[in-house]
DNA sequence: ACAAGTACCTACAATTTTGTAAGGTACTGA
DNA sequence: TCAGTACCTTACAAAATTGTAGGTACTTGT
């Protein structure tokens, strides 16, 4: 019975980069195309700017996402998935899959207990 | 627990079952053999007793394990993964395995930047 | 009697995450 | 000059998550 650390699965980095609230719903939204900030804002429309920036900001730090400045008049900037962005999306089809077929029978069950 | 957020795609409901700090690595720890309560402890040196009856019975609701006591002379209760939480487990697979494939670079960017 | 082991529970506090409100720059069209 | 759009920042506060420290009830070993 040998220990167990944490990271002995690798779900500790792929948690830390994606485990946010918000993070990805972002990345799901930016995997497809570039968007602009004004953009995932309106397309997220719970989330604060701050949230929106904070989360952008940390998952470009990971090398999830490319930001691009364009010195435009009015400026614009896009944010796209980057190839690790890309690759950490397609390994969360799964997951996503998962909680599409069973995510209602879940909420079914703690609203009964509830 | 946070509100529901916009459900373009099913990772809400996924994120909601195993987006804790702990629950992956116990759902990990459960899925090949049933676990006693003290082995899980001595399993995740780091988590206190709080969090791990905490993380258990929460799974446990979400019909991801199943809790099986027996009334015998030291009292024995063991946990396992149901056919749900064995689902889960398979659709966490292609993330763990992102997370061996890139974390330690991701880990090691950090670190540069900090 | 008393320490030690098993499986919990409860009150409270620290930490982390998320949100609110208010700005700030730079440019445009009226 | 004034309002408006786009992008971003900061100070502050609420909320969620996690941790600490103690306790229960039971039984076996010394």
């Amino acid at each position: 019975m040998a220990k167990t650390q944490p990271e002995s699965c690798g779900l500790g980095p792929a948690f830390q980069v994606i485990g946010g609230k918000w993070k990805a719903l972002i990345l799901w939204l930016v995997h497809t195309e570039p968007r602009r900030f004004g953009e995932l804002k309106r397309l997220v429309p719970d989330i604060s700017e701050k949230m929106l920036i904070q989360q952008l900001r940390e998952m470009e730090a990971d090398g999830l996402v490319h930001r691009e400045v364009f010195h435009e008049v009015p400026p614009r900037v896009e944010y796209s998935a980057t190839s690790l962005g890309q690759s950490l999306d397609d390994a969360l089809v799964p997951l996503a899959n998962w909680g599409k077929a069973h995510g209602a029978a879940i909420e079914a069950r703690k609203a009964k207990v509830a």
